[in-house]
DNA sequence: CCTGAACTGTTCGATGTCGAACAATACGAG
DNA sequence: CTCGTATTGTTCGACATCGAACAGTTCAGG
């Protein structure tokens, strides 16, 4: 019943379907990603670095004063990678690295006063967004997605191993 | 009732949220798409290049001889990035390049004897990985998952204006 | 106190993806 | 046929992310 397409026909129009894999999760997870990444970057392609890493800087909002090694953790990046992420968002302002009283090696991280703002009209944007791409679904439809994301997160993270 | 840490709290224990950008579709498939990414080629690390590639090879076994500008379009990444991603899997001997005779511009990608093999034993990998992730879930979750992103998907590819 | 293990942020080289440009080819309007 | 436009694969420089290494710091055990 869900067969877009005949597996292996040239069909002219439309897009072409991954035939069996098209049933993972894993690879429509990925195909989503991309595209509503992509297309929430371009919508805000006049906001600076913001959109890219508005992930990143919600959390710190959430909870200030977290060392870099514990939002790499939040937003499944490597600690190297963070590194020139956060000088970019120290650079447009948005970000201030304090460093702790108590370990010495340890920066705690703070959104500035611009950065509080610039955070709030982007999370705006991004429940604009995200009603975009969940256009003609219904509610219980998104809430079981949220609830199966939260499952599949938990899932992958147990068997993240330092 | 679904508030995994008091926000702005500085709790001890477990991964940091986002606050309300939390709730929002775009922010959790980030996150589940890059874990998931990132464990399936852990895992299989030692199949050379094609587990990155596997939604790429599954496109080309359901259908054979496609330009790549087509194929291009259906992972949802450039024309100019899936030259190098072609070289790759040609020089691994899993695809092979034919010039079309009707258009001397394009080539036609096709799967090699290897590459045959390759992809069908990844894919047997990747539905292991697959009821890895959704473990703990019913399959009326994750068949609605598969809904909600497919029309995420579509969604999205409306608005690409080329 | 001392010493070694673990952790912090950082640098560096390798790889992946992008956007803008390009030559070759196809094709429609006249 | 002819000319302008669109498309195809490609190259190139910019940027993002990674893994491995590093120095500085913390801390537990002896």
């Amino acid at each position: 019943m869900t067969a877009p397409e005949g597996q292996g026909d040239d069909d002219a129009g439309g897009h072409l379907g991954a035939g069996e894999a098209e049933a993972t999760i894993a690879y429509k997870l990925r195909l989503a990603q991309i595209l509503a990444f992509r297309a929430f970057e371009e919508k805000l392609a006049d906001h600076g670095r913001a959109p890219r890493y508005l992930g990143l800087l919600a959390i710190i909002r959430s909870h200030p004063g977290q060392p870099q090694s514990r939002l790499a953790e939040a937003v499944a990046l490597r600690r190297s990678s963070l590194v020139t992420i956060l000088d970019i968002l120290a650079e447009e302002g948005l970000i201030e690295r304090r460093s702790s009283p108590q370990d010495r090696r340890s920066n705690g991280i703070w959104l500035t006063d611009e950065g509080e703002r610039v955070v709030a009209e982007l999370l705006r944007e991004s429940r604009r967004h995200d009603a975009e791409l969940t256009a003609g679904l219904s509610p219980q439809e998104i809430e079981t997605t949220l609830h199966v994301l939260d499952r599949v997160i938990a899932n992958l993270r147990t068997g993240e191993a330092g």
